[in-house]
DNA sequence: ACCTGAACACCGTTCAAGT
DNA sequence: ACCTGAACACCGTTCAAGT
């Protein structure tokens, strides 16, 4: 997470992606310009060029940088149930702690969290469970923790126009009646989210 | 759909949110700029600014239109747990229409699935189901069904630099051997969404 | 009321040049 | 090897002007 200086050269692939992403942190995908990461960094915009091809990569950097946060404990043992719902968990923290990027995460593919799956995987199957049934387990409870966790980190509707005063009335009884109502005891995140993973993983377990 | 040029004024706000959407399903979101859209619209690039304050706007009024395709049957009636489910299969089946318009859906919150989202729960909380719980139950399915959409369609990891090879090859086996073992039947996404779409429902049913 | 077109402050990327 | 800086082809948005 820390961004130390290298200490040959000035720039580095890594130490240029850690940056970025903390620019991302700071003020969102918008602000992240090729122009103001030179800012950054203090070099001239044009020598990250050196380092990556373009902003593409310059992207995808990132979303390996993310999910290589995502440290799955390595000789976890314990019911199978158990380790992938432990895992939905953590991957949900992560995608958390760095709300500005996820829809980068969930818009772009790459290698990274194909190999997270993979090690899920392996722990469904190594626990007896065929193949392409572990995939649509994996599959389907990473599906829901990044759609739950998109909502989650989304602007409120109505946009950065809509006024403070907006957002923080709970809202219109009268435009969404039943959602009023349902919303009325406060968003609950982390019960909601622990809900949808338990109901699904049960749902698997009894067919 | 069809996008019949307006009779009067040559635009109008609905007209330039449909050729949007259009440009956006042929040549995907980095394709829209406002000047592209004039060239579409056969006028000058900035006349959209009469009708529209922005191109925040513009997404805005594209995430509008394609969630207005959903048209959950009003009127429908039968156990809950089949009308959630066909809710959730049309908006699958909407988004898919719409590969390249997903990730600004999965991205921009709007005020219109807020209003899907109300109608939903009002079928749960007319079945009896507590507002709490019906929330739940709405929020999570909603949440699994854009996720295991964005996965769909998001391009295959190693972006667009990645060969046409690459890319019809099935996978590595030796750098993610469980995940190639899992999807050597092919991919099937349409069992495997009703696979954790059933699981869900089932794990939410049997409490 | 509705559209045009010049202008401004930005972009990403290329490329020759510097050290 | 690594960074600089000018240049090019784009952007979104503002605003005065046209009809």
């Amino acid at each position: 997470m820390s961004a130390e200086r290298p200490a040959g050269p000035a720039l580095n692939r890594d130490y240029i992606i850690r940056m970025a992403l903390g620019l991302v942190d700071r003020v969102g995908i918008e602000g992240l310009s090729m122009r103001e990461l030179g800012v950054e960094l203090g070099v001239d915009p044009m020598a990250v060029y050196y380092h990556l091809p373009n902003k593409a990569a310059l992207f995808d950097g990132i979303v390996e940088a993310v999910y290589a946060e995502v440290d799955v404990a390595p000789g976890a043992s314990g019911d199978w149930r158990e380790l992938v719902a432990n895992f939905m968990r953590r991957l949900r923290e992560v995608l958390r702690r760095h709300p500005r990027a996820v829809p980068i995460l969930a818009t772009r593919p790459s290698y990274t969290p194909k190999s997270l799956a993979d090690q899920a995987l392996g722990s469904l199957q190594a626990a007896g469970l065929p193949p392409r049934r572990s995939l649509d387990i994996v599959a389907c409870l990473g599906a829901y923790t990044i759609g739950h966790v998109l909502a989650e980190v989304s602007p409120p509707a109505g946009g950065e126009t809509a006024t403070a005063e907006e957002a923080a009335e709970p809202m219109a009884p009268d435009t969404f009646p039943h959602l009023a109502r349902a919303v009325a005891g406060g968003y609950r995140g982390d019960e909601q989210f622990e809900a949808g993973l338990r109901a699904m993983l049960a749902g698997f377990t009894s067919d």
